[in-house]
DNA sequence: CTCGGATGGGTTTTT
DNA sequence: CCCATCCGAG
């Protein structure tokens, strides 16, 4: 097929470049996607070699999605296209020996490398709540990031806590090390370090991989960015495409410059700026534009598209969040009476804890919905007991998979007996299931402990001696050996998803052992060594997608606005838009700005095609205290051309300028009787406005409202007082704080009625 | 071993 | 308020 004819100019353009280094800023809608699979088919087609071609992507889906759509244009055979972790797990099998690593290694996941987290700051004797494993987890994940090694680390942490640190780090690292294990960050790290480090395996590197494509470059850390800079060092042919407005994974270890300096590491490259969306409205644009203008640390980028207009962007001010919840279910009810249709339809949120109220609403109203959410079907606790399995036949030296399957199902082997077992293996030098092998040889153990024990290791003789070369038999086998089922059909006491999920496991299994093996050009070199079940469980341990969104079923989808990246809904609505909540009041107070928070915002509102609509409450409980919320800066920030606000609640007379602490459900009560107007759209001019109350003296100006300086342009009113000619009102403005002003000397224009 | 109450901690989470 | 985890009683 003709490769170019479909593209406009620009999108051409980033196609057609073959040589050097190239940068495509392709904003929100633009048809990145198309342009990059364009661009490996029209490499391939003009006479590079698939196997000289790697492709970077965040996700397997995005992975798996690359894939397809380049198959439907040319052979992909050969071509490696993989996230960084699952290509750098492959470059550790094929080449650890280079790099010192042994190519049988486990991959431990997050949840893992908590516990083993937790284990180490045990080990050491530090209190876990001041020491909280998931902390330290994520700060060792931080470091690794970074490229830290615990002896890097140790040289320059100073303070008592550093040391700390240091010394669960250290730890951390010989406990994988004697499990011969590696978390994710290992995967990236130790190929980063390999690659500065060791010229042999650089040049290994350099020599394959002559062209080099990433994918959602805003999105990638320190270890990432070496990574590709490195093995792109030497023909300087790499081609980064992404957007900086979409930034949101900086509390990961992103790091936006990495995308923003592009054109400083790579002299002279190319860059193709993708403007036009073919997603959405004008009018959905234009508040997503004038919103993220507010940013500094971003490339100018202007969106414009040739699509129809459509309906104004709506922002809704409602009383609470049951109304808000309770508006959207009963908007979509009426909308999609039967149903169709529902599938473009979702609903963002910064937290899930905000997925609640949307949910029973849903619900009462007999909306079909679906939460997308981030435990997947690898994180339960059945499946993960499986794998672990899995992992110790494969790796007999992984003591974090022996001990979560020792005692499960339960076989008469307590704590007790195990605490000894470990003891034992840690002065022997020797793992856990060694231990187990010589438990004759255990100070304490009972002849009933000793037994119970013989019979697990039998259990793992046997399980060992089965052909590893088709995983589908041994699950089975696995779970016919050890009474799987029963066992999890007495925990489920009741819902039965868990043996559903175990079968799934052995359907998933069986899939796996009818695909063809990799091609050689899957793997850095050759096909990568390992047998079947190691592959399998490499698979398993880098897939979190198994919960992947169904975009065609017909339910309104739920989501953070983390998981709305990348997709695309006919309706969109954003709950939740209130200060502290987005912009969220932990990212502001760690990052010293709000500019990912609003890059989330834009990301959430880009999202939709149509019809969108942003949403805040005047209360909302939170642990259990109700507070009183102020509608998000951002809400201010997204102009008012094409925007149009509704107030949704009572003109609740009784406010005065200062906020209402209230507790629980007293609120209501408070409140008193007066849901007359409760849910019907109030006309423009009677609409008094973002959290405007009924005024309580003749005072025009009220908490919340719009309002235009002479000076500082437009502000949120936070505070009124003093009355007549002292009236004074505190007003905040973005980026330049807040000010307070005399109105009789300050010329305010007041905005948010009926804009 | 399993159940229940007490206790503590609660942003987001591509791999 | 909602949950995951811990610990003691049966």
């Amino acid at each position: 097929m003709d490769l170019l004819s479909d593209l406009t100019p620009a999108q051409r353009e980033a196609v057609t470049h073959v040589e050097g280094p190239l940068l495509v800023l392709a904003g929100a809608g633009s048809g990145k996607t198309r342009v990059i699979t364009r661009r490996v088919a029209h490499l391939v087609s003009h006479g590079v070699r698939p196997y000289e071609v790697l492709a970077i992507t965040f996700t397997n889906k995005a992975a798996d999605e690359m894939r397809s759509r380049i198959a439907a244009l040319v052979d992909t055979r050969g071509l490696t296209i993989a996230t960084f972790h699952a290509f750098c797990a492959r470059v550790l099998r094929m080449h650890g020996d280079l790099v010192g690593i042994d190519p049988g290694f486990a991959i431990y996941d997050s949840a893992d490398s908590r516990r083993a987290v937790k284990q180490v700051v045990e080990g050491i004797g530090l209190d876990t709540t001041h020491w909280s494993p998931n902390r330290i987890a994520g700060r060792i994940s931080r470091l690794k990031n970074q490229l830290q090694t615990p002896e890097t680390f140790a040289a320059e942490a100073t303070d008592f806590s550093g040391k700390n640190v240091a010394r669960i780090y250290t730890a951390y690292r010989d406990l994988l090390l004697a499990n011969n294990a590696l978390d994710f960050d290992d995967l990236l790290m130790h190929v980063a370090r390999a690659l500065r480090e060791n010229e042999a395996f650089l040049g290994v590197m350099q020599d394959r991989y002559r062209f080099i494509l990433i994918d959602e470059y805003q999105d990638t850390n320190e270890a990432q960015y070496h990574i590709a800079g490195r093995i792109a060092d030497r023909h300087r042919n790499i081609c980064a495409t992404g957007d900086p407005d979409q930034s949101i994974y900086g509390w990961r270890g992103a790091n936006l410059n990495n995308i923003l300096d592009f054109e400083k590491d790579f002299p002279g490259c190319k860059v193709v700026r993708l403007e036009r969306n073919y997603r959405s409205t004008p009018q959905i644009l234009s508040a997503a534009s004038s919103l993220i203008r507010y940013n500094r640390k971003r490339k100018p980028k202007e969106l414009h598209t040739g699509n129809a207009d459509g309906p104004a962007v709506r922002v809704v001010e409602v009383e609470s969040a049951e109304d808000e919840a309770k508006l959207i279910a009963e908007e979509v009810a009426r909308d999609y009476p039967g149903g169709t249709g529902l599938a473009g339809v979702a609903v963002f949120y910064r937290v899930n804890a905000l997925s609640r109220a949307a949910e029973d609403a849903l619900m009462a109203a007999n909306v079909p919905y679906e939460i997308v959410r981030g435990t997947s079907f690898y994180e339960r606790q059945e499946i993960r007991t499986l794998v672990a399995y899995l992992r110790a036949i494969a790796n007999p030296a992984d003591d974090l998979a022996v001990e979560r399957i020792i005692n499960a199902p339960p076989r008469g082997i307590g704590d007790t007996t195990v605490k000894r077992l470990q003891a034992f293996a840690k002065a022997e030098h020797v793992g856990l299931l060694e231990a187990c092998r010589r438990a004759g040889k255990v100070d304490g153990l009972g002849q009933r402990a000793v037994a119970a024990v013989a019979r697990f290791v039998k259990l793992m003789d046997t399980l060992g001696a089965v052909d590893q070369a088709q995983v589908e038999p041994l699950v089975r086998r696995l779970i016919d050996l050890t009474g799987y089922d029963a066992w999890c059909r007495k925990l489920a006491a009741g819902e039965d998803d868990r043996v559903e999920n175990v079968n799934e496991l052995v359907s998933v299994a069986a899939q796996f052992d009818d695909e063809p093996p990799p091609d050689a050009g899957d793997a850095p070199a050759g096909t990568p060594p390992g047998d079947a079940l190691m592959q399998f469980l490499e698979r398993v341990s880098l897939t979190s997608d198994q919960d992947a969104v169904h975009e065609t079923a017909e339910r309104v989808h739920l989501m953070t606005l983390h998981a709305a990246k990348g997709l695309e809904f006919p309706t969109v609505y954003m709950i939740g838009l209130e200060e502290g909540l987005l912009p969220h009041i932990m990212a502001e107070e760690q990052d010293r700005d709000d500019e990912e928070e609003r890059r989330l915002c834009f990301v959430g509102m880009t999202r939709a095609k149509r019809k969108l609509t942003m949403t805040f409450t005047r209360y909302r409980m939170h642990r259990g205290v109700t507070g009183r919320q102020m509608a998000s800066r951002f809400l201010q920030e997204i102009g008012l051309t094409g925007v149009e606000r509704q107030v949704l609640a009572d003109a609740d007379g009784g406010h005065d300028a200062a906020p209402h602490p209230r507790v629980g459900r007293t609120f209501n009560r408070w409140r008193g009787p007066s849901s007359g107007r409760r849910h019907k759209p109030v006309s423009a001019d009677e609409a008094p406005g973002i959290g405007a109350a009924v005024p309580h003296d003749d005072c025009p100006y009220r908490p919340d409202q719009w309002v235009r300086h002479q000076t500082y342009g437009v502000g949120t009113i936070l505070a009124v007082s003093g009355s007549g000619e002292d009236t004074k009102v505190r007003i905040r403005f973005p980026h330049l704080g807040e000010k307070t002003f005399a109105v009789r000397f300050a010329k305010l224009e007041i905005l948010d009625k009926g804009a």
